[in-house]
DNA sequence: AAGCGCATGTAAAAGGTTACATGATTAC
DNA sequence: GTAATCATGTAACCTTTTACATGCGCTT
């Protein structure tokens, strides 16, 4: 419950503070990245915005539309937003898998500047150290590991190393917030607060 | 149950393919590599080894060592080696995690060197299809998207440019049997049959 | 003597997928 | 008319984690 749980709950949660939506409309979405975090099914979709709505972290709006089963609209409550401050501060646990860091790049708008440099900074730690283990058991099985073990070795190695490489010129395009290379916008700091 | 079911109970039937080990074992090298295929804890570990056993894919073997508690060593079975080659023909799905495929991979030396380089090759095009999903998922928000989305779609397509580029010059390195740049051993075509 | 690493296991709870159920509209 | 897309939901099933339970030997 605590920690760097990935919770699927509170992303669907953050995925309504940056916008209304219905059930589908987050399905939808969540199809176009699903490489990153996967592609949940309908079945745990509606039973998470329920218990979400059970809590009083979202709101529902019937939207009838004339002949055509009505959508549900839901949009996130002030409670709601406490809450995903509260889970977004939370540091992912070292173990965590990809998904969890990719579930919170996605929210990215909800960390203050200082907490979405500290995200990226906690993992690309941790993925250096995991690196680091890889590269400790690659020289600890000297010649007699089989094929496969040296294929994955090296094929983990390789995705971290290309992470890692992300993670330094993200880290470094954010710092600089003089130009931008790629298409990204200015920072955002917070949904009240002004900015730094 | 069919498809490319990942299956962390036929995962560990492999991993006893290679060698027999007991419970504690598999533990000890699942954690090695956690970063690419988790490290799952004993509640499902020795559950699916008693599964394993229940379907006489495996035999244990108890290891009695003077005064501490005996080890139960686990052996791959003539039946068991069947049901692995069949799953390991099985196809991955399109959506299969990550994890699932390097599952395989580190299984790779129960592929033939034909059904190895098949399954790179399977991946590449899975990889190359969601890389250009994420590709066009950009082009389709022109500016409006968040910053979370721009990160993280960056990302995604920062990781598939990676893999690509690893299983290409894997599939290459494979493909030219001549010299091998990397600490890879002869690769095996069976089981049974000696080596070159 | 306390704590850690080895070594095995079970039970409750949480979370997810698959399959089912419903029903309207739009495209072929 | 038949299939696909939109749109929501439930129930059975499977898997996994977490927490508990046990007990030896070595080190501090």
């Amino acid at each position: 419950m605590a920690g760097g749980t990935v919770s699927f709950r509170y992303f669907v949660l953050g995925l309504l503070a940056q916008r209304s939506m219905s059930g589908y409309d987050i399905k939808r979405f969540l199809k176009s990245l699903s490489w990153l975090i996967g592609s949940p099914s309908f079945g745990s979709l509606y039973p998470a915005l329920h218990a979400l709505l059970k809590d009083e972290l979202v709101t529902v709006k019937v939207a009838p539309r004339k002949g055509k089963p009505p959508r549900k609209i839901y949009s996130i409550t002030e409670t709601g937003r406490q809450t995903l401050k509260e889970w977004m501060n939370q540091p992912l646990t070292p173990r965590a898998p990809l998904k969890a860091f990719a579930m919170r790049l996605i929210l990215a708008d909800n960390f203050s500047y200082a907490g979405l440099i500290a995200h990226l900074q906690q993992r690309r730690d941790q993925v250096a150290a995991h690196h680091a283990a890889l590269e400790q058991t690659t020289k600890g099985g000297h010649g007699k590991a089989p094929l496969g073990h040296h294929l994955a070795l090296d094929y983990g190695s390789a995705l971290a190393i290309a992470e890692l490489a992300w993670l330094d010129s993200t880290l470094n395009r954010l710092s600089q917030s003089s130009q931008q290379p790629l298409p990204i916008e200015v920072v955002q700091s917070d949904s009240t607060v002004p900015t730094v």
